[in-house]
This record gives C-alpha cells, sequence and structure tokens, in this order.
DNA sequence: GAGTGTCAGTGGCTCAGCCAGTAGCCCGAA
DNA sequence: TTCGGGCTACTGGCTGAGCCACTGACACTC
C-alpha cells in the first residue's frame, strides 16, 4: 500500500488487500501468539493492559477490546485490579461458541447425552405430573404411528426426549440439551436409521416412561442409560471408532 | 473478605453475590434482549452506537466492547461506516453465553454437576493414564495441605475436578464444565465453607480417585454421585429450598 | 444511463483523566 | 512476636472528547 516500493517492476504489491481486520482481531491474534510463544500455561499473568499497549503501540481501548474477545471466547480471564490470566489454553479451550457448529466426533456427542439424559430421566421420575406423562405418552404415540407407516419415528422419538427434558425441570440440563440440539438430531438419524432400530427404541422409550410413571428415579437413570447406549451402537460410530485415537493427548 | 462472615451469624443477605458482572457483559445481555424484544430479524440493522450509547447512559467504547463481545459470538456483524447488523439469532448461543455470566438457582446448577461429574468420573476410570493419577495426587496433596494450614483447600479442590475433568478426555463434557466454571466456583465456596466440610470432601475426593486408581468406572460414578450430594448439603441451598418455587413453568 | 463528487451519518481508534480493586509492605497495638 | 489496619503502587474499568476512515444516498454532469 504504501513505501517499500521496488522501483521499476509492476508493482502487485500495490494488489494486494490491505488488512481488514479490526484491530481487535489483529490484537486477539497477537496475543494469541504471545501465549504460545512464551509458553504460557493456564493460570500464568500476560502483561498489564499499559505494558501490552506500550508493546504493541495501541491505546488501552484497543487492548481492552481484544482482551474482551478472548474473554468471551475462554481464552483469557481478567480480573479487576489484578491482572490478565490466562484460563484455558487456546488450543483446547472450549470454545462454546462453536459448539452450535463444530463438528464433534459422535463418541463426544455420545458421552456427553449420557450424561444429561441420564440426570434428565431420573430428574423427570421424580417430578413429573399427569400432564408431563400425558405429553410423553402422546409422542410415543406418535412415534409408534410413524414407525407402523413404515417410517423411521424421528419426529416421535424428538418430541419423547424434549418431553422427558421438561418434566425434568432442570434449567441448565435443559441448555445444555438445546446446545446439542443439532449434533443429537444427527446421532438420531444414525440410529434409527439402523436396520430393526426404530421399533427397539420405541420399546426402549417405553420403558424409561414407565418407570417415570412409577416415579422410580433410579430404574428411569437405568432405563435412559441402556437406551442412550443403544444409540451408541451404530455402524457410523464403529466405522469411526477404527480411526486412530488423534486426540489422546486431549 | 468473605471468610470474614463465618465469624458471626452468616446473614443471608450478605451471602447474595453482587452483580459482578461486567458492564460489556451487562450491556450484550441488554442488547440481547433488545433484539428479543423488538423482534429484529437476521440482516435487521440495530442502532447506532451514539444513539445506544445514549439510550443505555453509557460510553460509546462500553457499547463498543460489547458488541465486540457479540461479534465473537457471531451474533452480530459491525460494519465500518454503516451499521450494527443482526448476523444470527441470539436464542441458542444467547443461552450459552448467559451460562457463563448469569446466576442461575443453586439446585439447577447442582443437578448439573451431578450430570456431567458422574459421566467424567466413569470416564476418567476408563481413560486414566500413570500421569493422570499423579495430577490427581497432587491436587488432593495440595487440598490436604491447605486443610492442615487451617485453608478451605478451594484450590486444591479445584484442581482435582480439573483433573478428572482431563482424565476423561471428552471433548464436550470439558465444554460444559468450562460453561459452568463460574457457578461450580461458587458451590465450592459454599461447600467448603460448611464447619467440619473441608476433611469431609478430601475423604470423599480419595474415594473417588482409588476408584479411579483401579479403573472402576461403576464405582467412580457411585463416588462422584456421592460427593456431588454432599457438596448439595450446604445451608444456603437449604434456605433456598424453603422458597417458593417461582418458575415451576419451566 | 453511467460515473463522479459531496455530505451526513456511521464506526474506529486514540488519549487523558479519574475511580475501583488488589496485593504487598510497613507500622503500631496487643 | 503476631496480627490487623492503613498506605502505596499497580492493576483494570469506564468515561468523554476528539479526529479520522468508511459507507450509502443523493445530486450533478457528461
Amino acid at each position: 500500500m504504501r513505501a517499500g516500493h521496488r522501483a521499476g517492476r509492476p508493482s502487485t504489491e500495490s494488489l494486494r488487500a490491505p488488512d481488514r481486520r479490526r484491530l481487535y482481531e489483529q490484537l486477539a491474534a497477537r496475543l494469541l501468539d504471545y501465549v504460545e510463544v512464551t509458553g504460557l500455561g493456564v493460570g500464568d499473568r500476560l502483561p498489564s493492559e499499559r505494558d501490552l499497549a506500550a508493546a504493541l503501540q495501541v491505546s488501552r481501548a484497543s487492548v481492552r477490546q481484544a482482551t474482551v474477545a478472548l474473554e468471551v471466547r475462554g481464552t483469557l480471564e481478567v480480573r479487576h485490579g489484578d491482572g490478565i490470566y490466562l484460563s484455558s489454553l487456546p488450543n483446547d479451550s472450549g470454545r462454546l461458541m462453536e459448539l452450535m457448529t463444530q463438528r464433534h466426533r459422535l463418541p463426544a456427542i455420545l458421552e456427553a447425552r449420557e450424561a444429561l439424559e441420564t440426570q434428565l430421566a431420573a430428574l423427570a421420575a421424580a417430578r413429573r405430573t399427569e400432564a408431563d406423562i400425558a405429553a410423553m405418552d402422546s409422542a410415543l404415540e406418535a412415534m409408534a404411528a410413524d414407525i407402523d407407516a413404515d417410517g423411521l419415528g424421528e419426529e416421535g422419538d424428538r418430541l419423547f426426549h424434549e418431553a422427558v427434558t421438561r418434566t425434568a425441570r432442570s434449567a441448565l440440563l435443559a441448555d445444555f440439551m438445546t446446545a446439542l440440539a443439532v449434533p443429537i438430531s444427527e446421532t438420531r438419524r444414525s440410529s434409527l436409521g439402523e436396520p430393526g432400530r426404530p421399533p427397539r427404541s420405541l420399546n426402549a422409550h417405553r420403558r424409561i416412561l414407565e418407570a417415570i410413571r412409577r416415579g422410580d428415579a433410579p430404574g428411569a437413570r437405568q432405563a435412559m442409560r441402556r437406551h442412550v447406549k443403544m444409540v451408541a451402537d451404530i455402524g457410523l460410530l464403529r466405522w469411526s471408532a477404527v480411526e486412530p485415537e488423534s486426540d489422546r493427548s486431549g
């Protein structure tokens, strides 16, 4: 864009797109570089805002925007009066913002499903009302009708699990289930696509509902665990398990 | 400063956490409310920074931090010279953001902890390495040393649970634990503040570790469940449970 | 109709100032 | 000697003013 032109040659430099990234984005990237280069670990402290601003030759307000961005991403923690700390390494950080779009490996999704849904089933057994049970019944009827009509029963499956979640009345668990809605719908499709799986899933749902109906929290937990493990038994996962475990270093 | 309250009767009022959220977090939440209330759709334009700053009675720089946060989350797109646009509806990602900033009721947090941490313990038992066990051991030594010095063992407690999470090698579950890091640290403080609780927690941790060490997944699950239920037994929760259930409609 | 220039409004960044919070150190009282 | 309180230096938090870069709309000219 400016000086540094080589005289004589037709300049390709001027054809290079200018860096249109916001300054905070550039600075956030520089901070991540700094973390990597210095080998900082979780809990370590970064230089002060004033020092960073001086070193990077920008205003403190701009450094602040960059730290906000990295705070939202879970990488940094900014403590008032104390300093800026690394709260998770950028590589393995829980980037919750990407949760909705990122492809997680199927085993991780199924592990999370097991954790959440067994607890939801137990809480549903403890907290169900007549209306809750009716909703779960209705979902299973819809699933059965779909399966009788040679469908996979996906909609009924979804309705049933949603009804269990509502019955449990546990806000955070419901939030996590919402966050996992897209990957869960994928595991649902894969599972119900297994030969002979729809009626087996329907039967598993019925066992869960019966435990919930009689208020048997451990029984509901157990029935749901069996169901989720059955869901896990799909061809795609069997293929996936053959892959080398490349993220063992976690 | 909180520890001083143990000298006399703990006032229930003084145990209520003040709103320590950064201004940008509060403003980001306000912007999401605005989007919801006005029914804005993807591609719609928000008011200008200057108008927002005036309406919200804050500086433009503070509005800017909030828009950066929402930009990182993919909710907003900020175009130089043009305006601030909604780039995706905040429904699901908005709920995840609230997980990191909003005060949830304690029972919901503890229910989620039970779901996640029992599964993490079981997976840790299945997947632990010698290095994992050493890290958990080290955390418990730190906790024990702190308790011997009349501390509450909070740091060791945190290190232990983090080590279990790392040992489990389940990305989504780790993500969810990260999302709950702030409320969990509060339940930790409340629990360890109970009279005589630190050594009991330490013993519970040791039982968890022994089950993990011998690769006993159901045993680890059970030990963790007992531990989380013990954590749930705190004065603040007993007080909280007396409140009318105002969010039964879930 | 196409191209160019102008303008008003927009966001982008800087700077200086002042306040709140934190950790460490020192001094005085018990 | 120990403990607690006060002070200090440093930290982040936020504000407001200023000026510049960018954008889209509109008007004008060819």
